[in-house]
This record gives structure tokens, C-alpha cells and sequence, in this order.
DNA sequence: CCATATTTTTGAACATGTTCAAATTTGACG
DNA sequence: CGTCAAATTTGAACATGTTCAAAAATATGG
């Protein structure tokens, strides 16, 4: 392992090569991204992005490792955005089930914006786990994990509910729940908002009243 | 639409070329599994796959709409079968965790025969409709949902669980949670039965007994 | 500004999924 | 068996994801 021999001239300063890849990298994005959305995964093709973007095709692969990370590449800052939200909207002195539909309103608002794209990025992170986007996606995904099983921890020291398990196993079956409703939503003919989250919501109230 | 022109000769007699059709399907559909449990998905080429099978290229997409057909082609009639045993097992004389359990352990075992294999039917199946393989997945895995559905009516109907939610509901609920949980137990380093179910029977027990 | 090293871009080349017109095989009937 | 029509198979042809050696662009040091 050789050490870098060039550094940047000074912190701060953005030479001619650091500006031209910000830029092909925001090209990019938008060209993925709006042919992602008008053909869908398998129908947009990746020579087609590099045109619209204004690069050569081989320039695609040196910022995306394939075409499953350049799905990423397209989302994972929005859902950076959307789980900064759904952090931002829990509050100790809501219910747990309050706490809950307000963060996961968030995570539905974003996939309910596109759907077809949704679809996409549900079916491709399955199993997938090589590749830098990928696992940017996996640490969001376990942000969102975290953070129900913050509520449900919040919840337990206001002995809203009991103690008997762990706020970690609540947290994840809660969070099943919310992630398999979610596909099952998007799966749907019409998509609506309000009643995604309804569905949601009846499906979290079986667990937080049980069946006793 | 016309009419078929030339049917079987007679009922129950099988002509050189149903014949043939049968054997050339065995062919493929053991030349594929054996190549996507070898190598993978995306890695398992359809040439490779036809040239093991004794047919040409094009002959499989005779057999199979495309590639993804191919891999449900591979695995429906294993699935039927688990979907039967499932099916089953349910005893009315039992407890809804007992019956949960065994009907799921079918499912449990058959995914972990393979597990490389699973991961890529999960992945594969997410959000797929379209292709006659797809829609005949599709159709088991209601199967085991309405099962589910089933163990919570006898339940209810037993007065073991609160008859407060639909047994659609609070079978949806279980569905989900089991789907996810075989997904996470197919993601880890090792892969063993014992593990995966205890951590099933651990959410359901959630849902079973409340959080009040 | 020049020479040189490093980074970045390029597009031809390759491998693979899928299509389809032509060739082959099979069955029906005299 | 010979003839014809339908079903089935074939593999060349095409489009697409991905690689990589060569070319171009940029930075560094004199």
C-alpha cells in the first residue's frame, strides 16, 4: 500500500477536477433517476443514462460499481433526508403508537412519490450487500430500526407498555410489520397515502393491544 | 380464437411428442437448479444452463418466459409440496403457537436446504407478477397466508385469543412477521433451523401475548 | 511554460439475456 | 409409405451490462 502522493492544494479549495466530477455526479443522478422512473429498472439502459448525463458509457462504472449501486446512488441521499425526519419527529411525551406513525409517515411519504421506483429499490436491496452503495443503504435501513426501537424504549420507561421483552425484539417485530406493509402497499393497483398508513396503523394496534 | 385442431389421440396415451416434452423439461429444470445453487443467480448463464440440459439456447425460453421463470420453474412444484405438508399439519386440538410453528417449520426447512438458492426466490419474487411461474408462486403463497388465517379462526374460535380483531387481520400480522424473520435468518453467517425458529417463536410470542 | 506523474474518461470488446425466422420433427390421414 | 400441417427446436442476431487498455485531462515541481 503506496501512500497517497498528491493531496489537495489547500482544504477548501476545489481544483478544475474535483468541480467536474461533483458535476458529472449530480448528472448522473438526474439521468439515472429520471429514466429509472419513465422505463423502469430492466428498461432503462445504462447507455442511455450515460447520454443523457453527457458522459461516456464507461464513465457510468467508475461511479457506480454496477447498475444496482447506480439505484442507490440515485436514493440514498433522499433517504438520508427522510430518516433525519423520521429522527427528528419522536418526542418522549407522545404514545408509542403516535411516535411510531409519524416517523414511518415519513418513509411512507417518500416511497408513495415514486412508485415504480420504490418497487425498484425494495426488490434490489434484498439480500444485497456488496457495493459502497449498498451498504450506505443498509446503515438508513438500520437508522430507521434504531429509531423504533428508541419509541418502544421510551414507551417501556413510561410504562406505557410491559417490560417482559426487550425493547430490541418489540422493535423488530414492530418494524417487520411496518417494512412488509409497506411492499404490500406499493404492490397495490392505487397507491394512496392515507391508506397505507390506515393499514399500517391497524397492523401495529394488533401487536401493541395483543390478542389475549 | 380457433379451436385446436389436433388433440391426443386417445385419453391417457402419451405421444412421442408429449413425451419428449416432459423429459426436456426434467432436463432443464435439473440443469437450472443445479447451476443456481452452483453459482448463483446472476452467474448461472442460460447457455451453460441449456447446453447441461441438452437443448439449445433457444429451447428454454420455450420452456420458460425469461430467466426469472426459469428459477420459479425450478423450485414450484417443491413449494407445493411444503405448501401441503404445511397445510397438514394444523391440528384443531392445538395451541395457535403450537400450529404456527409446525405449518411454518415446513417452510423453515425447505429454505434452509438451499439457502442460497432462497435468497435468490425472495429477492426474485418481490414485486414480480408477470410469467406463469410467477403467478403460480404467487398462488402458494397465499396458500400459506390463508393458513395462517386458518390456525387464528380455530384459535378464536377456541376462545384462545381475543376475538376483538378479524382472524384476516391478525393473520396478516403473523404473515408478515414470518416473512421477514426467514429473510433475516437467510441473511446471517450460519444458517441453522434450531436458531432461525426460536427467533420466530420469540416474535410471535410478541404478538400473542401484548405488550400491555 | 515545460516535463512528468496521476487521475479520469473513453469506447471498443466481451459475455449474457432474449427474440424470431427458418429448419426439423411429429402426428394425422389416405 | 407419402403428403401435408402443426408443433417444436434451433442458433444466428440483437440489445444490454460490464471490463479494461489506451487516450485525454489535470495537477505538480522545476
Amino acid at each position: 500500500m503506496k501512500a497517497k502522493l498528491i493531496q489537495p492544494a489547500r482544504a477548501g479549495v476545489k481544483g478544475r477536477r474535483e468541480l467536474n466530477k461533483e458535476d458529472k455526479l449530480r448528472r448522473i443522478k438526474a439521468a439515472a433517476r429520471s429514466l429509472f422512473v419513465k422505463n423502469g429498472y430492466d428498461d432503462a439502459s445504462t447507455r442511455e443514462i450515460a447520454q443523457r448525463a453527457g458522459v461516456a458509457l464507461g464513465t457510468l462504472f467508475s461511479y457506480a460499481a454496477n447498475k444496482r449501486d447506480l439505484l442507490f446512488l440515485v436514493v440514498n441521499d433522499e433517504l438520508d433526508e427522510v430518516a433525519r425526519q423520521a429522527e427528528a419527529s419522536v418526542r418522549p411525551e407522545l404514545s408509542l403508537s403516535e411516535n411510531l406513525l409519524s416517523s414511518l409517515a415519513h418513509v411512507y411519504e417518500f416511497f408513495g412519490r415514486e412508485p415504480r421506483l420504490s418497487r425498484l429499490i425494495l426488490r434490489e436491496m434484498q439480500f444485497y450487500e456488496t457495493g459502497a452503495q449498498a451498504k450506505r443503504f443498509g446503515k438508513t435501513r438500520q437508522r430507521m430500526r434504531n429509531l423504533v426501537t428508541e419509541s418502544v424504549r421510551i414507551a417501556q420507561g413510561k410504562k406505557e407498555i410491559s417490560r417482559k421483552e426487550s425493547p430490541e425484539t418489540i422493535g423488530l417485530v414492530i418494524f417487520s410489520i411496518f417494512q412488509m406493509e409497506v411492499r404490500r402497499w406499493l404492490s397495490g393497483k392505487r397507491i394512496r397515502l392515507p391508506d397505507g398508513m390506515a393499514d399500517l396503523q391497524r397492523a401495529i394496534h394488533v401487536v401493541l393491544h395483543g390478542l389475549s
